[in-house]
DNA sequence: AAACGAGGCGCC
DNA sequence: AAAGGGCGCCTCGTTT
């Protein structure tokens, strides 16, 4: 009889009514090494294990199974392999994006049966289903941890067969601890200051008003519009506000701020600030904080994977896009710090790194990277150096972008191949990927062939071009923000747990911190950006700084 | 009444 | 000569 070590890998299915599940653990292979075991309750079954084994954790998916063990344990789980997520990306590698995604539908398709369509992928009801055989789409008939157990092993296979296997094989590890902090940030939340958020409304728009009327500063405001526009127009009406500047004299192409400002009308800067003030009403004003604030948290959920070049979505709040001006709102606890971090100049840091050209290497050893290229290649000008490597690496040709192009052309030739490569491929209709092996979708339905107008083909397959030039970028720049988040989730816990993420955003984390340990954060975030440098880019001199301030107050990070 | 696309703007 | 990536969410105004 030979004697198991610890087995690295646990396989979970729930019951499908109840506390209860199964287990079974699995070696690095997929292979079962232990009978499955029923456990009458499993989150204390997990929570056992977990302290006394430290497994990975291998389940259907996330974002359903770990809020529900959360409620009941008090343990947060180091590792794990989401099935779901995994799935979409050895999907997206081996061409078969779209395709369902759910433990089912990688069942069916393991098994050659017909693929279900997986909830809110379109088909189904997107209602949140009672049942785990109906939330996985998995048939009746068949055992959810034979299927897990399947699954997971047929994933091993499909990574190991990959071209850069310990690229994916970290993607996909990434990604599943990405899930893990997703779920945990939801719970925890961004510590949220009603006081200070209120003052600040009021000092903006004016009193808060009684049932939902446009408070008395925007009431002001679209009042001197009409009045100087000489019409009772609809200030939040483009079409209206369009037809009046006509009527005064004034064509505008259309009513956007960077148009507005040089309509050279008075009422087009009352517009403005009409504008600028509304937005704060109706995006982030009284009624969003009613929404979205609780006992002091505001609490979006994350949606792991929620954008193709594996940026994480938001579902309700809008979480990604917390103005500036609103900042002040975010207050750490008493006795707390927030650090936040912010990765400087990613973006063009990546394009170095992947590139490994000579040029932007050198550029990118330092701290400011466009100050480095103005001084090198753009007689000193940063802004121009700025716009130049954003259009390379967006793909906007236009204006002043296509003369810095040809110097960029010229003086950084590997970089500028990588990206115009990268459009090329696109622009064939075909795929490309990030670092760690993220794969962009095909286009399709953009060329329904036929008789097609020629014109808006190349249109579109231009369009397509500039989509897959910018996914190699941000689609690594997100690969080596994903790393950090797991990294610095881990030192996080090795610091006792009491420090919280609390913010993901694209470059940006934010950790909310006992203050005595804000340093040992600090740190914390330092050496994870370093341990992501090394994982994903390998050996560069590019480096990757995290610009990290410790404060009370979100508006106060330089 | 609900659904949808367009126009617009915030974030990266 | 022109050609700018990715999102979420608000309002308007039309369609169903």
């Amino acid at each position: 009889m030979t004697k198991h070590p610890d087995p690295e890998w646990i396989a979970v299915a729930t019951d499908p009514v109840g506390p209860g599940g199964r287990l079974q653990a699995v070696d690095g292979d997929g292979t079962p090494v232990s009978a499955a075991e029923p456990v009458a309750d499993l989150a204390s079954a997990i929570a056992e294990r977990e302290a006394r084994l430290g497994p990975r954790w291998v389940w259907a998916a996330t974002d359903d199974l770990y809020p529900r063990l959360l409620d009941r344990m008090p343990v947060r789980l180091a590792r794990c392999h989401d099935l779901k997520l995994v799935e979409a990306l050895l999907l997206g590698h081996e061409g078969g994006h779209g395709q369902p995604r759910s433990l089912g539908g990688a069942w069916a398709r393991l098994r050659g049966l017909p693929v279900p369509d997986d909830p809110r992928d379109g088909g189904a009801d997107g209602q949140p289903s009672l049942f785990a055989a109906d939330r996985h789409q998995l048939p009746p008939d068949v055992d959810q941890l034979t299927a897990v157990v399947a699954v997971h092993a047929d994933q091993r296979r499909r990574i190991s067969a990959v071209e850069r296997p310990e690229r994916v094989r970290l993607l996909c590890a990434a990604e599943s601890a990405g899930a893990l902090a997703a779920v945990e940030m939801a719970r925890d939340g961004l510590p949220w200051s009603a006081a200070v958020h209120d003052a600040l409304l009021t000092e903006l728009l004016g009193p808060r008003p009684a049932g939902g009327v446009r408070p008395e500063r925007l009431e002001r405001l679209a009042a001197r519009f009409q009045e100087a526009i000489g019409r009772p127009v609809n200030p939040d009406s483009p079409a209206q506000v369009l037809s009046a500047f006509a009527r005064v004299g004034v064509s505008l192409p259309s009513t956007r701020n960077h148009v507005l400002k040089e309509a050279g009308h008075p009422a087009a800067a009352i517009l403005l600030r009409y504008k600028e003030l509304s937005r704060i009403h109706s995006a982030h004003g009284w009624a969003w904080r009613e929404q979205w604030v609780r006992e002091g948290r505001f609490r979006p959920e994350y949606v792991v994977g929620g954008v193709v070049s594996g940026r994480w979505a938001t579902r309700g709040g809008g979480a990604l896009q917390i103005p500036r001006l609103l900042r002040s709102a975010v207050v750490a606890d008493p006795g707390h710090r927030l650090v936040v971090a912010d990765a400087g100049q990613l973006e063009p840091r990546v394009l170095a790194a992947m590139s490994g050209d000579r040029g932007l290497c050198a550029a990118a050893a330092g701290g400011d990277m466009y100050a480095d290229l103005a001084r090198t290649a753009f007689d000193g000008d940063r802004g121009r150096a700025k716009i130049g490597l954003l259009a390379a690496m967006y793909g906007q040709t236009s204006g002043e972008a296509g003369q810095l192009l040809a110097v960029l052309r010229r003086r950084f030739p590997a970089a500028m191949a990588l990206v115009e490569k990268a459009a090329r491929v696109g622009e064939a209709g075909g795929v490309v990927r990030s670092r760690l092996g993220r794969t962009s979708p095909r286009p399709a339905d953009l060329w329904p062939g036929g008789d097609e107008e020629a014109e808006g083909t190349l249109r579109a397959a231009r369009a397509w071009g500039r989509f897959t030039r910018n996914f190699t970028i941000q689609a690594s720049a997100a690969d080596w923000a994903l790393a950090v988040l797991a990294a610095l989730r881990r030192r996080l816990a090795a610091l006792g747990g009491e420090p919280r993420l609390v913010f993901f955003q694209h470059d940006e984390v934010i950790v909310h911190t006992p203050v005595e340990l804000s340093e040992a954060v600090a740190a914390a975030v330092a050496e994870s950006a370093r341990e992501a440098s090394r994982l994903v880019f390998g050996d560069t001199p590019v480096r990757f700084p995290l610009e990290t301030s410790v404060v009370e107050c979100y508006a106060d990070a330089k």
